[in-house]
DNA sequence: GCCGTTTTCGGCCCGACTGTTTTCAGTCG
């Protein structure tokens, strides 16, 4: 609560101080702050107890005396004076993509404009070309920028963004002047979010290979067509960037465009102070254009004294650190991965049946699977009634380990009811190899409400595990109110396992509630929460605990079958 | 505003593209 307040307060500074074209170097001090902020593990009011504000890097004294400030006041002094001096409305127009804060400030002087809507009528009665260096396209920038804000999902779901790139590749690598070709960016990175498609491909033969970009079908509008880098907007509306680069220098392009801003600012740090120069066509001395490094990743981190990091931890959280200290965690991967313990079949809402299921694991070399259809109250599911699930437990039973080469456990989804009573009883409960505690009616709680149902659901000893905990839908619908670190100290104090739901419109928990996870010792469980065989995929599951530095230790399914027995009975006293 | 195997003062990451300009400022990533 303290952390989110406090990241948003910083930021209004950082944007507040660049209005007033305050040193570049303070605002970026103001926004490392926010960042640091956002991303703790911990409630900030915690550190500031025990004295320990500026062992975070990016606090001095300055910052530490605010953070003090806003605990015991809820405000900030310096911002509240910030935000007395500029109209607010001009963090917004600042805010706007196409827009910086020398426009929106000059926009303000000039017209006394402070508001989108104002903004939006000023640019279509052509009121911003008077201005110096605007001219029609601008307008058109702005309006574009308007509309984009308005839009407000500007960031596209992984599960969307992941085939229209992989599509893009495809089509791509098809071209004769195409050698390599990678996706970049947040994708790479493998964010839930995305706010655009970057792909790097290396040519000789560049300017073939952006006219094909953007002259394909699926482009809609073109915003830069240069010869290193292009722009679109897809016709699905989301944004798409190529950038082209010699062969040699692919490693280098590739590091750079991978991101993120902030992982590299910091490896570009490092580069300076070794009296080198990084950019996207390599890395080099300082002094001069001799070019020590820049096929490779590999050979790049190695010039610079630490091994190759994981795409995916590259977001300035330690992970430079770790690295120059030969203390990266080996993060888990697919190969680590032993089964899967969260998938439907047609005795609830799935498609297949629970041998099908079982066999289409196996072909991913699973050594076990885990049916866990849906409870009796979720009718729309067709919950499974109790001596319905009798029966399915008898049947999971007799499916032969020798015939399917794979171990088919039997749990259940139950649902957490409203007063965070179980859909089953204990005895049923009991039967079965673990139970999936899941909310999936009554969202609209307070938060203390929804906190009290879950941690009561967790506290029953037949509950293994606590299924997509914030019930979020990446772009469809927020999480319930839910005080997580309440739920996480829960899961370390009663021994219950918390999932990573690797659902692509789920992923949940997400990244950062995993890390604090982690950092209190819990154990997850990746589930697919599949539907038919197709649906058993865990890559977006993956590459989201690899973004919380989770390690094959901290997951449960990647427990060989003996042990993962163990590790399922051990709350239940067994 | 932070920070120190160059430093407690003077640094602090880098290049491409656009639009409106006769040489570059602003924005973006």
């Amino acid at each position: 609560m303290n952390n989110q307040a406090l990241e948003t307060i910083f930021n209004e500074i950082a944007d507040l101080l660049e209005l007033k074209e305050e040193s570049g170097f303070r605002v970026n001090a103001y926004r490392r702050v926010a960042r640091a902020i956002g991303s703790l593990t911990e409630d900030v009011q915690a550190i500031a107890d025990r004295g320990a504000l500026e062992e975070i890097p990016g606090i001095g004294k300055s910052l530490a005396e605010k953070i003090f400030e806003f605990l015991d006041s809820d405000k900030v002094d310096f911002h509240e004076k910030l935000l007395a001096e500029l109209p607010v409305g001009l963090i917004t127009l600042a805010r706007l993509s196409g827009v910086g804060p020398k426009t929106a400030r000059l926009i303000h002087a000039s017209l006394g404009i402070s508001t989108l809507d104002e903004l939006e009528a000023a640019a279509r009665a052509g009121r911003l070309r008077t201005l110096p260096r605007m001219g029609k396209k601008s307008e058109e920038n702005v309006l574009r920028g308007i509309e984009q804000a308005r839009r407000q999902s500007a960031r596209t779901p992984i599960g969307i963004a992941r085939p229209m790139a992989d599509d893009l590749v495809a089509a791509l690598r098809a071209l004769p002047q195409v050698r390599q070709i990678s996706v970049a960016g947040s994708l790479r990175r493998m964010r839930d979010r995305i706010g655009d498609l970057d792909v790097l491909v290396t040519s000789d033969d560049p300017d073939p290979v952006m006219d094909a970009f953007v002259r394909s079908p699926w482009v809609l509008d073109v915003l830069a067509h240069g010869p290193s880098k292009s722009s679109v907007t897809l016709r699905t509306g989301v944004q798409a960037d190529l950038r082209v680069v010699p062969p040699e220098a692919f490693g280098a392009a590739l590091q750079y465009f991978t991101g993120s801003k902030e992982h590299n600012a910091k490896v570009r740090e490092r580069a300076v102070r070794a009296g080198l120069r990084l950019n996207e066509y390599g890395l080099f001395r300082a002094d001069g254009e001799q070019r020590i490094a820049a096929a490779t990743e590999e050979e790049i981190y190695d010039a610079l004294g630490m091994p190759w990091i994981p795409p995916e931890m590259r977001e300035d959280l330690g992970e430079v650190e770790a690295a120059v200290a030969g203390a990266l965690p080996r993060l888990v991967e697919a190969g680590d991965i032993r089964g899967d313990l969260h998938m439907h079949t047609k005795w609830s809402d799935g498609s297949g049946s629970a041998a099908e299921m079982a066999r289409a694991a196996k072909a991913l070399g699973y050594e076990y699977v885990c049916i866990t259809d849906h409870s009796q109250s979720l009718k729309f599911a067709g919950g499974v009634p109790p001596e319905d699930l009798r029966a399915h437990i008898a049947e999971v039973r007799a499916l032969s380990n020798k015939k399917l080469g794979i171990e088919v456990l039997i749990g259940a989804e139950v649902d957490i009811l409203a007063d965070g009573s179980l859909d089953y009883d204990d005895d049923l409960l009991a039967a079965l190899d673990l139970a999936i505690a899941s909310v999936h009616s009554r969202f609209r709680m307070t938060e203390s409400e929804m906190t009290a149902r879950v941690v009561r659901a967790m506290r029953n000893p037949y509950v293994t595990i606590l299924g997509h905990p914030t019930g979020r839908l990446i772009g469809q619908r927020d999480p319930y109110a839910l005080d997580i670190d309440a739920v996480i100290r829960e899961a370390a104090a009663t021994g219950t396992i918390l999932e990573l739901n690797a659902a692509p419109e789920r992923l949940d928990l997400k990244d950062d509630h995993l890390r604090r996870a982690r950092a209190n010792g819990v154990q997850i469980e990746i589930g697919s929460d599949a539907h038919a065989a197709e649906g058993l995929a865990l890559n977006y599951g993956i590459g989201t605990a690899r973004r919380a530095w989770l390690t094959a230790e901290n997951v449960v399914n990647a427990l060989p079958l003996v042990k993962l027995r163990a590790a399922l009975r051990r709350k239940r006293g067994g």
